[in-house]
DNA sequence: TGTCGTGATCTGTGATCACAGTTAGGTTGG
DNA sequence: CCAACCTAACTGTGATCACAGATCACGACA
């Protein structure tokens, strides 16, 4: 799952004060979970979103409003919320005078976000095994044996994609940080389209890759509640991802 | 200076093809800088993000779009823009059904940011060190001694809170790094009316406070360009504040 | 005196329209 | 045949209107 970040609403349970029941019994209201009224602007955002991580929208294609707009069947204001919140994390841009579209990463761009990533996925690696429990490890090996399902011939390349995210995940949510899982979604944002193109591009590279034996030394740290260890395989794994991208995939200038 | 984000403008130069004055002297049009488009909702953006940073806007308080609207002058558009772009970053949080309010951390959220700050601030600070000119290391002093002089009594906390963004972002953006400053400045973001609301109430904390002793400990190991110093004297400084606002702010439940 | 109902007024959200600017394609003049 | 122009379609931006929902204050009933 892909952190959409949570809709911040306040639960403050304003339906009946407690004890309001007769004889002092719960009363069934308290147990409605305040069904959370979710805006158009926040479903387009999270659907470009998933797009932006799944590699589905190429660097520097263009999207406009009202073609986007047509397409998931809502007005042009939604979509322009969701542009707008996308701008400002910098996961699309609009030109001057122009469309907007996804970035196109020069080198040094892309070799800055990766060091990035080193450095706060790291930390989310190292946090998260020092708390981390069986239940959430299990989850997380689920997660990898579904990737290497996948990888398997006949490859599937978005299920791997989804399966690696997931796998990503369900990891750093085990650090308990919400704001740090929100910054690195940021970074996948950004990351994500160069990334995943390739990958679901070039599907020969999942298969005995890199990624397979980054995953299994991070299972085998985690298992042994060794954070230096886990930080040192997800370091690995990003950094092998990263040197294949830097190989073959077109970066600017 | 607060990161403004720059306005992704991609120079291009659509005016006048090179040489195309008469004897080949450079024409004036080559000289007016593509007065950058800045749009209506950028600037609104940057203005609120200026007075969340400088922690004018207390958490809290609670904005409205039609009041913002008219108190800028602009139409309710881009004001809502800005607001969608900063509730994106959760620099502010729209209720349900309500208004629109500067958010109000927990103790955990407060903890959890500082705790990112020391991660990702001190990469920056280490990094910076190493690369840090001359000329950057006296533009910092110079933040310093602004900070120092805002300090004394009378104190000016404004200026105070001002000098102290500008020396921290002047040591940052040594590390020639745009996307970690983009970054942290989300941070200072939403840690900033916490922060910075303090000092305002409490300009007493300035003089003699840690931060001058942390600041000399900065420059000092910039001089010598020790990035492990530099670091530790950030950590320091950050870790100083955030015990100082744990002791006096209020922060939810 | 305390509590609940009720209506006026505010909120953000979404839709529609108008506009300046740019792009692309077709056509005309050389 | 090539280049330049010119028109038509499309772009994002901003404004205005309409609407459902929530808040708040006032008044009536117990």
């Amino acid at each position: 799952m892909v952190a959409r970040v949570q809709p911040s609403v306040a639960p403050q349970s304003r339906l009946a004060s407690p004890g309001a029941g007769k004889l002092g019994e719960v009363s069934a209201l308290d147990e409605v979970g305040s069904l959370q009224h979710e805006t158009l602007g926040e479903r387009v955002t999270g659907e470009l979103r998933a797009l932006l991580i799944a590699g589905r929208l190429a660097p520097g294609e263009k999207l406009s409003l009202r073609r986007v707009a047509e397409a998931l069947g809502v007005s042009m204001m939604p979509v322009r919320e969701a542009v707008s919140r996308l701008a400002a994390d910098k996961a699309l841009e609009v030109l001057p005078g122009r469309a907007v579209r996804v970035p196109v990463l020069t080198l040094a761009q892309f070799r800055e976000l990766t060091r990035i990533r080193l450095v706060v996925e790291g930390f989310a690696a190292e946090e998260a095994t020092k708390v981390i429990t069986d239940a959430q490890i299990a989850v997380v090996a689920q997660h990898e044996a579904a990737f290497l399902a996948a990888a398997k011939d006949p490859p599937d390349p978005a299920a791997a994609v989804g399966a690696n995210r997931d796998l990503h995940f369900a990891l750093y949510e085990a650090a308990g940080m919400p704001s740090l899982i929100e910054m690195i979604s940021r970074l996948w944002l950004k990351a994500g389209p160069i990334l995943n193109l390739d990958m679901r591009h070039e599907p020969k590279r999942l298969d005995g890759g890199s990624a397979v034996v980054a995953h299994a030394q991070l299972l085998a740290a985690l298992r042994r509640r060794d954070p230096a260890a886990a930080r040192q395989a997800l370091v690995e794994d990003i950094s092998a991802a990263a040197e294949h991208i830097e190989r073959t995939a077109r970066l600017a200038e």
